[in-house]
DNA sequence: CCAGACGTTGTT
DNA sequence: GTCTGG
DNA sequence: CCAGACGTTGTT
DNA sequence: GTCTGG
């Protein structure tokens, strides 16, 4: 699973990261993301496809997917924080999903994310991240949504979720997902593939061995702080979990 | 056929 | 313990 | 997912 | 819009 995540660059820097230079005066400056709950359904940078040139785009969007079918603004909001996430081995058959995925692929760039592991009947927030790649994709997939009330227009997506690998089952001791991550060489092809098999092969957990984790403070879940400041994504030791091997 | 849902997570 | 709201 | 509530009566 | 349960 994944409710929470950093994206803690500009859209300039990320705009640089995916080689999308020409519209960069448009799209900055953007507030970064130490932080972002899903349930608080912020915008968010998205990459994906121009449809009429081809080539990548930057687009801000809502994270929690209102499927283009959806009737009113009540209904949009009650379904929002219920996708979040889209399980991969389903995600061609949920009539949520089953649309999006085949028409609307995107990347999520990423620069870590944060699970609860449970011990001792304890939480223990961890973030997750990868070493080799400053920013990083999780597949994706959004929809257009349009008010009937007020003609406004939505953009939204969802994080594809993927069984646990070593390291991330680790952390999630009791049940095991994680988020899809792509390999950069595989990016492309998530925005291209138009055949479901090619499309469902790439959604599978990313490499463990280039992953890395460590605990943090609980600031991330203090309702009367702000979480989103660089102090939520550094080291914070429970000596309590001195013993606790992830790497192994 | 119609009515109503449409989703994920976690669980010693 | 379990549900709800965010 | 986590944090926080979890109930009733009567109401200027 | 499309699927599921009755």
């Amino acid at each position: 699973m994944c409710y929470h995540y950093s994206i803690n660059k500009t859209a300039t820097e990320i705009a640089e990261r995916y080689n999308i230079l020409p519209r960069l005066p448009q799209i900055d400056p953007f507030p970064v993301h130490y932080h972002t709950n899903g349930f608080d359904h912020e915008y968010l940078p998205i990459v994906l496809q121009n449809v009429k040139e081809g080539d990548l785009n930057i687009d801000f969007m809502q994270w929690g997917m209102v499927p283009a079918w959806v009737k009113g603004e009540e209904h949009a909001s009650g379904i929002r924080s219920k996708t979040l996430n889209a399980r991969y081995e389903t995600i061609d058959v949920k009539p949520s999903f089953k649309h999006a995925f085949k028409y609307r692929p995107c990347l999520v760039p990423a620069t870590g994310y944060f699970e609860w592991m449970h011990y001792n009947g304890k939480k223990y927030p961890f973030f997750i991240f990868v070493p080799d790649m400053e920013i990083f994709s999780f597949a994706g997939i959004w929809d257009e949504w349009i008010s009937e009330q007020t003609g406004e227009i939505l953009h939204s997506f969802a994080i594809i979720t993927c069984e646990a690998n070593r390291l991330t089952s680790k952390i999630h001791n009791a049940r095991k997902r994680m988020p899809v991550i792509l390999d950069p060489q595989n990016e492309n092809e998530w925005l291209m593939a138009d055949e479901i098999p090619k499309k469902k092969a790439l959604l599978k957990p990313f490499d463990s061995s280039r992953m890395n984790a460590y605990t943090i403070s609980r600031l991330i879940t203090d309702r009367n702080r702000d979480s989103n400041i660089p102090g939520v994504v550094r080291p914070f030791k429970y000596p309590e979990l001195n013993d606790l091997e992830l790497s192994g």
